[in-house]
DNA sequence: CTAGGGTTAG
């Protein structure tokens, strides 16, 4: 025997007086294992090893064991050999079990069970194999623990080996060890396999009956599951606590799907609880938050607060989450000062809840902080700050952090393509969409759905709407926000517009959402039809929102219809919108015919309410650099070369019929009363990018409001005279300008 | 050594 694995420190606590007083009851246990002498289980340090709790005591056991000449003795060994694998330390389980030569089945099965449940469950089925070779005979129950690790690590194969194993020994006729089979299958999700074991059962009962439900509700079929709790009633077994566990979560799966993400039972269950602790919580509180019902989780969680419930991580997560949907900045820097007080600082996914929230509340430069102070971070971590950038018009910061990310060996996801994808839409570059469509596809990501419906949406943003045409047509799954995409890049097509709205419905049972709303109302006012688009809003099963009556203020604008504008005025500013930008719509309406005094009324009101109208600004894409202009900006340090040039190419247009609109130049980017007008910034744009640019080359522009009727017209007849293919990405949409003619059909 | 079933979380 080796001492020098043994610890030397003196038993100098655990006095024999404090043995407790069912030592006897132990030593009567230990009597009835095989024939131990008397001397050896009555030994004091047999009884303390039967009441040893950490490693610790452990060790200040086996000094005594070995000044005692004990360790030798059989019952002593395996002892060892299973307190040292409960303790984790199977280095020196396997120390003790190693050395010893007179090795017996009791040891083997204990060493198994140590490799088994302590180790890897690799670990234990090599173990199985030596044992086996050594000539050990296995019992029932060393199957039992090793299908218990083939089923937690989904190791399908093994499994089956261990199950074949199983009958060649004889056990099939043992409830205990065939309930482990059909576990096994279930929770390697061959729930198939696990209902043929169950049915073979020798005899069913209750554990059985539980297992089966489990493996059908935790592989999601709900309603399987709750068909089985009914039949073992017929049995005459009763549901137990665990029983119901088991199936609860499939009933509110298939309450979910019944009642369509219904939240009232869950609450009703919630209010009738007489115990609730922090799950019970979070569940409701993230439950409103996933709903969107930002107001009713926060006010919960509040509730929680009062209640004196000390929040958790998830908690704060979950309340976060409600922040971030409803832009409730203040609430959201409270959750921030509360986690810190929590001790959550260096919590990764608190912290990426919080850059979400801060990002959502259009507090980028916060959120880059958090992430760049962040110790570690995880692909989560990168894909919320991605979304960030994306979200908030910070293209260039978007891909860097894509670079960054890329530089630092995370593989990004769906969810980074997503982000990325839109953030690239979001500039319209052409070039960079095929860019990043190309990583798409070598990233082996392009099969996803929400990635390829991103990709339909960004070519139909940057002008390609043949590209987007025939990737939506070769997609077979589509989603709701695929359709919306294809929606609003056909947009110029109404009766194409109007179909997929309507087969979107019915044919494939999809519910629209508000922006397929707005896509619509959009879709049939631009093109004239008011009554019909105000018809339509009246008859959605749903309460319009504000981009629903912008979407109508908008059309009245275009066609001058002031009856439907001021209905659909009235509405929206009801809905209290923080866009100023509406009230300038609604005061150009009137100035376009005319209608003075109303402007000055709009003008007013803006003034009392302290409305600011965004600034007008545009960029052109020049391949390696973007260049910006404001309205009548004249700090570009080739400003005089590019008035010069516009100068000229007005006249030149001028030649070809075009006719300067004042009244349609007044439009969103001035202030309503501002007679003179200044050169719109997307002129300067498109004259910067035709200086700058070989001839033919298609040239792109961004601007960040809707593109004015008077810059609308000169741009077409730009496209004429230069033979020039000038892409504009406005507020709301592409429009392809080629020959004179653009994409849009004169409908914005 | 001396056996089998369950729950919450981005």
């Amino acid at each position: 025997m080796s001492s020098q694995l043994l610890p030397v420190a003196s038993l100098s606590t655990t006095p024999r007086s404090s043995l407790s007083p069912s030592s006897s009851r132990i030593q009567h246990t230990l009597a009835q294992r095989t024939h131990i002498p008397a001397h050896v289980y009555k030994h004091p340090a047999a009884i303390l090893l039967e009441l040893c709790t950490s490693m610790e005591e452990l060790h200040q056991i086996i000094p005594l064991i070995i000044k005692n000449g004990l360790y030798e003795e059989h019952l002593f060994q395996t002892k060892l050999v299973s307190l040292f694998c409960k303790y984790g330390s199977l280095t020196e389980a396997t120390r003790v079990f190693e050395p010893i030569e007179n090795k017996n089945d009791a040891l083997y099965h204990t060493m198994l069970k140590g490799y088994a449940q302590n180790s890897s469950i690799f670990d234990g089925l090599s173990f199985y194999c030596r044992m086996i070779e050594d000539g050990v005979q296995p019992v029932v129950y060393n199957f039992t623990y090793l299908l218990k690790g083939c089923g937690e690590n989904c190791l399908v194969k093994n499994g089956k080996q261990v199950h074949a194993q199983l009958i060649l020994n004889g056990h099939e006729g043992d409830v205990y060890a065939m309930t482990c089979v059909v576990n096994m299958y279930a929770k390697c999700r061959l729930i198939d396999d696990a209902h043929k074991a169950f049915v073979r059962l020798p005899e069913r009962d209750l554990v059985s009956w539980n297992t089966i439900i489990a493996g059908y509700a935790q592989n999601g079929f709900a309603g399987r599951a709750i068909e089985l709790v009914s039949q073992m009633q017929v049995e005459q077994l009763k549901p137990d606590p665990i029983t119901i566990i088991s199936v609860l979560p499939a009933v509110a799966l298939l309450d979910m799907y019944l009642k369509c993400g219904s939240l009232s039972t869950a609450r009703v269950i919630f209010d009738k609880m007489s115990v609730r602790n922090v799950v019970s919580w979070n569940i409701m509180i993230d439950g409103y938050a996933e709903s969107g019902d930002s107001m009713e989780s926060l006010i919960l969680f509040q509730k929680m607060l009062d209640d004196g419930i000390k929040p958790t991580g998830v908690t704060i997560m979950a309340a976060l989450h409600a922040c971030a949907d409803s832009g409730d900045l203040s609430r959201g820097q409270f959750l921030h000062r509360l986690a810190n007080e929590l001790g959550l600082q260096n919590d990764i996914p608190l912290t990426n809840s919080l850059i979400s929230m801060y990002s959502k509340c259009k507090q980028i430069e916060i959120a880059g902080k958090l992430f760049k102070n962040m110790k570690e971070k995880t692909r989560v971590s990168w894909n919320t700050m991605i979304l960030g950038y994306a979200q908030n018009g910070r293209v260039i910061e978007a891909l860097n952090h894509f670079r960054d990310m890329k530089l630092e060996n995370i593989e990004p996801d769906s969810f980074t393509m997503v982000s990325i994808i839109s953030a690239i839409s979001e500039s319209s570059i052409l070039l960079q969409a095929k860019w990043i469509h190309g990583v798409v596809i070598r990233s082996f990501l392009v099969r996803n759905v929400f990635v390829k419906t991103s990709l339909v949406d960004m070519y139909a943003k940057c002008g390609a709407i043949s590209i987007a045409r025939k990737l939506f047509d070769l997609m077979d799954e589509k989603h709701i926000t695929t359709w919306n995409a294809m929606i609003d890049g056909h947009s110029r097509f109404i009766k194409e517009g109007v179909r997929y709205f309507s087969i979107m419905k019915e044919k494939y049972a999809v519910d629209p959402t508000m922006d397929h709303y707005g896509a619509m109302v959009d879709l049939l006012g631009r093109s004239g039809r008011l009554q019909e688009a105000w018809d339509f809003i009246l008859k959605m099963p749903v309460e319009p929102g504000v981009n629903i009556f912008g979407a109508m203020l908008g059309a009245c604008r275009i066609h001058k219809n002031v009856k439907f504008g001021e209905m659909a005025a009235e509405r929206l500013f009801k809905l209290n919108p923080t866009d100023g930008g509406y009230y300038v719509l609604l005061a150009n309406l009137y100035a376009s015919v005319s209608m003075w005094d109303k402007v000055n009324e709009i003008r007013t009101k803006m003034e009392r309410k302290g409305i600011v109208k965004t600034p007008g600004f545009s960029s052109v894409d020049l391949g390696n650099e973007v260049h910006s202009f404001y309205s009548g900006s004249s700090w570009h340090s080739d400003s005089k070369k590019i008035y010069d040039f516009l100068e000229t190419l007005i006249e030149k247009i001028k030649g070809a019929g075009y006719v300067a609109d004042m009244d349609l130049m007044r439009d969103v980017e001035d202030d309503v009363e501002e007679h003179m007008v200044s050169v719109h910034s997307e002129k300067l744009a498109i004259a910067y990018g035709l200086l700058n640019t070989r001839p033919g080359k298609t040239i792109h522009i961004r601007k960040n409001l809707r593109v004015c009727g008077d810059c609308h017209n000169a741009t077409k007849f730009i496209s004429l005279v230069e033979k020039r293919e000038i892409i504009v990405r406005d507020l709301h949409r592409f429009h392809h300008f080629k020959d004179g003619i653009c994409s849009c059909g004169d409908y914005w």
